[in-house]
This record gives structure tokens, C-alpha cells and sequence, in this order.
DNA sequence: CTTTAGATCGTCT
DNA sequence: GACGATCTAAAGG
């Protein structure tokens, strides 16, 4: 994997306008995360991710076309977030997908440590950089990204906080590794779906 | 390394 | 009132 000049380079809005939310979920496997709070930055490379396919999908919040409060954020226009809480504790974040209208996600679930080492061990409570990041509620975490933030957009700001996504490595489509989501027993059929994404371990030689 | 139980609260029924 | 797109600590192998 290589990572020139345009590694920096933002991801456009058009990015996030496709139909295919599982290319995107894909794609999304070596872009760079990042977020600024009050002035500290910190960023990781997306290890991880998983597809959530709008009404059809029987492991979507927005199954069934179950529009709510909380799930309405998923019917916007692909380019904003959306980040809820999970099991009381944990914000889960995903980025929309799609044109207005088509509730498609991609959550994030795990990203490898890059800028803003100590900030993160700080709001992990830490000092174990392994297992810093490396799950949906412990990137959102350590990234500080907080469910009272759902619906705002990529590259927005709201209370001295925003969150962006960038070009990071390319030409690494021969280390991702994809298989069935974890967590979403109940959907039936579709949890079978190889709709999660990782990259794999890389073994140094 | 694996298994297991407990924490915890917004959202939807 | 039930449950969940999870995590941690503790205990055992």
C-alpha cells in the first residue's frame, strides 16, 4: 500500500452520493478519519467498516422503511453523519450514503491510530495503543465523537467539533478481507450477507 | 488465547 | 417494558 501527496486529499461530497453503499463500505477500507475538538486533532486509518443497505436490509435501523427521529438522519443526502448510542454506553458512527431519500450507511468499526496518540489513550482512559481503536464504540471514543453529534455533516463544525474524511492509502484492494457483520442475529437471511470489511494483518518480513 | 457476565440508557413498541 | 450494529474485567486453559 502507498500513500503519495493526494493522501490528504478530502474525499468529495460525490464520494458519498453512491448507489452502492457496499462499494462504498469497501472503498472506505484505508481512507483516513479525522476530527478536530477544540483545536486538538486526531486521525486514524479505517480498518473496518459494514454496509447497512437502507429499507431492505433486515439489519438496518431504517428496515422496513421504519422512518423515526433517530433514523430520519439516514434519509439525508450521503456526506452527513450518523452516530447513536448502542447498548446505553457506546456512539456508534456511521456516515450516510446515497441520494436524499435511500437511509444507506457505512459504520465505521475500527481504525488504526495515527495523530493525537496521547489525546486518545487520554479519553480512552489507556495506555494500551492496541486495543485503542479497534471497535465502533472504542474509535468513537477515542476520536471523540459523541452521539449528540448525529446529523451533522463531514467537514462541518458544531461546538468546536467536526469530523472529515480523507484519501489515506490507495491500491490496497488485495488486503481487504470482507465476511458477514457482527452483531445482527435477528436479520435473518441477510446476516449472512459478506457486507463487513477489513483489512488484513499485516505480517512484517 | 477463550468464555462469560454485567454495565447502562435512548429508542421504539 | 424490552432490547441493542458493544466493551471490559475476571477467570480458566
Amino acid at each position: 500500500m502507498d500513500q503519495n501527496t493526494s493522501g490528504k486529499r478530502k474525499l468529495d461530497k460525490a464520494f458519498f452520493l453512491s448507489d452502492d453503499v457496499v462499494q462504498v463500505a469497501r472503498d472506505l477500507i484505508g481512507k483516513r478519519l479525522l476530527t478536530l475538538q477544540n483545536g486538538t486533532l486526531t486521525s486514524g486509518i479505517i480498518s473496518e467498516t459494514e454496509a447497512y443497505g437502507g429499507v431492505s436490509d433486515k439489519a438496518s435501523h431504517a428496515y422496513g422503511d421504519r422512518r423515526t427521529k433517530r433514523t430520519e438522519i439516514m434519509y439525508h443526502e450521503g456526506g452527513c453523519i450518523y452516530v447513536y448510542l448502542c447498548y446505553g454506553i457506546h456512539s456508534l458512527f456511521n456516515v450516510v450514503t446515497n441520494k436524499e431519500g435511500i437511509p444507506d450507511a457505512v459504520l465505521i468499526r475500527g481504525v488504526i491510530p495515527e495523530k493525537g496518540m496521547d489525546e486518545m489513550l487520554r479519553r480512552r482512559n489507556t495506555t494500551n495503543k492496541r486495543i485503542l481503536a479497534d471497535g465502533p464504540g472504542k474509535l468513537s471514543q477515542a476520536m471523540g465523537i459523541h452521539h449528540s453529534y448525529s446529523g451533522i455533516e463531514l467537514g462541518s463544525k458544531l461546538n468546536g467539533f467536526s469530523v472529515w474524511m480523507e484519501q489515506g492509502y490507495t491500491s490496497i484492494s488485495g488486503l481487504i478481507t470482507s465476511g458477514p457483520r457482527i452483531g445482527i442475529d435477528y436479520a435473518g437471511d441477510d446476516a449472512l450477507l459478506p457486507w463487513r470489511f477489513k483489512l488484513k494483518k499485516l505480517t512484517l518480513q
